[in-house]
DNA sequence: CACTATAACTTCCCTATAGAACTATATAAG
DNA sequence: CTTATATAGTTCTATAGGGAAGTTATAGTG
């Protein structure tokens, strides 16, 4: 091989065999850092998966692995019988963590959930509706402060299908049971939800609750949760002052890397 | 084999070796399905990769790369020397997809871009620090009301570095430009980009344009772009209605699917 | 010039196999 | 009873190769 590019930008990486990090992800890698310095650059063709073999030293099968993960990471996007091309930036592609809320509900000390208000109700027309039962029916009504470092940062009020035949009422009914809502052992209940977020005002009662000055705007993030038959679980909403908690999220590649 | 389960749930399909699609995606399907049926339930083991060979008489990779797409798609988490395991629902793994608000710049001619503003000014403290100038060099201050059915949708208020140079400035000027932004011929400018988005209250400005009364509140999304050189292009924030754009989630699997 | 066939190239799918790395369990030795 | 050791089971990595399906450009034919 005599032809050569400039060699100056990526072009001169090559696969270290006694890493411990696997051949696959140092392609991977390389080929995202081409990306990330502009060596390559949305639209252009990567080289061929032959080429790449010959490059680096390697498996067919293994380059196609690497590229397979490009392509599901939404770096480079593969057509049969032309090639595989670097994507430009999207906004479809954006997607935010909710770890940050996730966070709220760890075992963590300096967060605590301090329950507000329990008792069971009949439910009203929109509750009967979403968590599909008949008006009137009796549910368990919840609300919730939770306090992130002493701070108060969200409200959450929660309708629960009242069946004493389902062990998740009891354990709802504690306080500290909303973290098994969220990824603790009480998630094995539930199959899926639904999330919905807007942006609503604060009411009188909310802000107080949460020490804030009216009016104010905040996050309403709704959930419903399903159990393993489809039927609803729980239905009910956080508010939360929006500057405890931001959603960022990155389009592209950052640079360093 | 004659220890056969129930049956009845999803133990009984098998793979289509004449079907369209590749076996390795009949296998994702196939287990998503005994997933969402309940057959499979979160903490339960998934037969190992030697049992689905014989149970589906495929051959090893084919099953481990059915099992790496469940994976990445979170569905299962896979413990070297342990065996895989399908996860619980879990709130981090929530993402909100911006389609809907990829397709306001889309070319639909329902969707219309009016400028209300643009002009050369200088850069005050706030701007000048997000797009690392120093403060008083000149930038472009852009302002837009995107319409969305001829109805007012977003605000939007962008900076844009003003570099005679660099060819983006004059096409960013013009009304249409913003679609190239997100997506379109110009995205090919842009390496990567940072979303940020929080909750606001509507100024009396911004209210008078979206055709609200106030109090009201709204999402406010953040945008800053970078070049290939990782230097700041452009910021600036949308401001939306909630009740016109809202962002939603799933978490698990849905029931039909 | 228009159209077709061919060849070269690309990505894509699947198989078969070998070993490495890790974990749990059963077994033997102290 | 505790502690090593062996073994079987698991996931993980990597290789080599065969064929299918799609695209593009070129050469040939009408």
């Amino acid at each position: 091989m005599d032809m050569q590019k400039a060699a100056g930008s990526g072009e001169s990486e090559g696969i270290d065999r006694t890493a411990f990090e696997p051949v696959y992800a140092q392609l991977v890698n390389i080929l995202r850092r081409q990306v990330a310095s502009g060596f390559l650059r949305p639209g252009d063709q990567l080289p061929s998966e032959a080429q790449l073999c010959r490059r680096y030293g390697i498996s067919p099968m293994t380059v196609r692995r690497a590229i397979n993960i490009l392509v599901d990471q939404g770096i480079v996007v593969a057509e049969q019988g032309r090639g595989t091309f670097i994507r430009p930036v999207e906004l479809g592609t954006a997607s935010f963590q909710l770890q940050r809320l996730q966070e709220l509900f760890e075992d963590d000390p300096r967060n605590t959930v301090r329950l507000l208000q329990a008792r069971i109700m009949a439910a009203d027309e929109r509750t009967a509706a979403k968590l599909q039962v008949a008006p009137g029916q009796r549910v368990i009504y919840i609300r919730r402060l939770i306090l992130a470092c002493d701070e108060p940062t969200l409200c959450h009020v929660e309708y629960v299908v009242y069946d004493p035949a389902r062990p998740v009422v009891e354990a709802e009914m504690d306080v500290t049971a909303l973290r098994g809502l969220f990824g603790g052992a009480g998630a094995t209940m539930l199959k899926h939800g639904d999330l919905s977020v807007e942006a609503t005002l604060l009411t009188e009662e909310e802000a107080a609750l949460l020490q804030a000055s009216r009016p104010a705007a905040a996050f309403r993030i709704e959930h419903l949760f399903f159990d393993f038959d489809d039927r609803p679980v729980s239905w009910g909403w956080f508010i939360c002052r929006s500057d405890r908690l931001r959603f960022t999220s990155r389009l592209g590649l950052r640079g360093a890397e």
